[in-house]
DNA sequence: ACAAATTAGTTGCGTACGCAACCGTTATAT
DNA sequence: ATATAACGGTTGCGTACGCAACTAATTTGT
């Protein structure tokens, strides 16, 4: 009954200052804590629909639109229209977003030696393991946000 | 080297969508998820001041000036100078702040069972201290915002 | 085949929140 | 004792991001 407030907090916490550590780290480039996520996504597999990005982020598709064009007015990515869906955009690194990418990965390294500095491998595994558990359970609960009735438990 | 991506992901989509979860319980009293945190620490210690909630939480005065002020216009706290600091205030949760806290409470800890619903009890100790230790690491780097040189680390 | 529903994406709006600049009060220093 | 620094708080600005409403393209139902 003590116990909720830490995570809560905690969490808010690392987020919060993580972000703040990404921000900084990418000042250089142009580019804040918001459009970063992407490049791993699209280093992985490049070509890929603001649709897609949204559902695997989980991310507001507006914010995804609005992450793209960012990224686009920077020169990390280009768009195309899907020739086979005209509604779609693919999106493309470019050269220069890919050698972004590189970076982006570098910073998110960094990033994770701050925040388990002192973790043995075990408990960075077992952390891992919840962390994902925990994300999973609130994306199943009915009370996940984006996608209301559909997520995987609620639709009958 | 392929971890680090779930710490970043999973964290946003946990924090993002537990966000909502208590956006959308407070809908009905008038307040977002920004005013919630300072209830529990008003109903353990009333009367503290801005700056004391800022440090506590870590977040930026002005976001917490914003949150009180919030909270005022809709008649859940009150302010009075500190007698003994004019520049200080002393902010006291009303009445209706005080009923209202049992209701925050009650919501972060349906918010708290739908995130560890299949969590042992070992497994949420667990997590509680690796979050709290992850936590206090990104607070004590040289990374950590707010403070800049005042971390207990880097001060020579 | 064509109206109705769905889908990909965009825009406007509101909230959260960090930072920098600022004001009035208190502390410090010479 | 007075100038200067530090402190508590506020305001303006920028970014992230969810939601609702919208457009254009595609799918579905009859």
């Amino acid at each position: 009954m003590e116990n909720y407030k830490f995570i809560g907090k905690s969490m808010s916490i690392i987020h919060r200052h993580s972000r703040a550590f990404v921000s900084n780290r990418l000042k250089e480039y142009n580019i804040g804590c918001g459009q970063f996520p992407y490049f791993r996504m699209l280093l992985q597999r490049n070509g890929q629909s603001q649709e897609e990005l949204s559902r695997y982020f989980h991310v507001d598709k507006a914010t995804v639109g609005r992450a793209v064009r960012k990224l686009m007015e920077e020169g990390y990515v280009e768009r195309r229209r899907n020739p086979k869906d005209r509604r779609a955009y693919q999106v493309f690194l470019t050269k220069k977003g890919e050698h972004m990418g590189i970076v982006v990965m570098k910073i998110l390294q960094e990033l994770t030696e701050v925040l388990t500095a002192d973790f043995t491998s075990d408990e960075f595994k077992l952390f891992l393991d919840l962390l994902d558990r925990m994300h999973r359970n609130i994306l199943d609960s009915k009370y996940a946000i984006l996608d209301d009735e559909s997520g995987g438990c609620v639709h009958a």
